[in-house]
DNA sequence: CAGCATCCAAACAGATACTG
DNA sequence: CAGTATCTGTTTGGATGCTG
């Protein structure tokens, strides 16, 4: 029985759990994990911050043409933020045409290290979530199309 | 000098993003982990998540109490898209007035490591994050009020 | 090239009322 | 208790046109 080996985990896993948790509940901080929480929300922030940690310095467009589907607009919306929150270091060179590089910060590469081994989980994982759907959706309710 | 070490991260990094980033170039797969990044990309995701991980089992109010501020809509519709993901499992008991419990499933508990390290990351880093914005607000263009 | 501004459609999410 | 249904305000995000 290895009851003390899962006990321990168990401990550890509440223990980060309470540090996690504890702010949202609090008064004091108005946003704080939350509002981190956001920032991966979105993915365009993710993709960004993947791209450029694969690149290392990007231009817009070079930036713009590697994230499929993304708007112009959405891309200025992404970067700006992302400038705001630290994660993305922005240099504008005052030429005719402009030139402007981004890349990552310190604090977004330490952000993108977290971030990976997310997106290697959901590559691990995709099958047996997209499994799950299918089965979910034959069960019973089997009349609702499943569109993506 | 110690570039061999850090060439050997930067090879392995290379090859984590290659894995992560591919897909969602091709063609074949049509939304791969794009699809995943966007389950835990809403914050209430997460929060039922943590929650849930926390505590083990949890019935439906008890749940909305813990999630401070999400509507009772927003947690249906939360729960069922998870349940469908096959992160989290639902138990209706036939009985009236009604139960249903939750609880993570297996796959939900592997999620939830992961994310985890991210709310932890997002623990220690949102000082720094923060401090960013307000050295961003206060830079040129102060006039605009920072409204969080 | 790298954007900003504007318009508009669609998705999201809160409030409210009702039900087995 | 644990929802569903509906209505509506807000946010998002694409498309388009214009600038230094």
């Amino acid at each position: 029985m290895d009851r003390t080996n899962v006990d321990y985990q168990q401990d550890s896993l509440q223990k980060k759990l309470n540090k996690i948790l504890q702010p949202t509940v609090g008064v004091l901080a108005p946003c704080p994990i939350r509002n981190i929480l956001d920032r991966f929300s979105d993915k365009w922030s993710t993709l960004s911050i993947f791209h450029l940690g694969d690149a290392g310095t990007l231009r817009f467009n070079e930036l713009k043409k590697r994230i499929d589907g993304i708007s112009q607009r959405m891309l200025t919306v992404t970067l700006r933020t992302l400038e705001r929150d630290g994660l993305v270091k922005r240099r504008m060179f005052p030429e005719i045409p402009p030139r402007v590089e981004y890349e990552l910060t310190e604090l977004g590469r330490s952000f993108l290290m977290q971030i990976i081994e997310l997106g290697e989980w959901a590559s691990d994982n995709s099958d047996q979530i997209l499994k799950a759907r299918e089965q979910y959706a034959t069960r019973e309710h089997s009349a609702s199309a499943v569109k993506w």
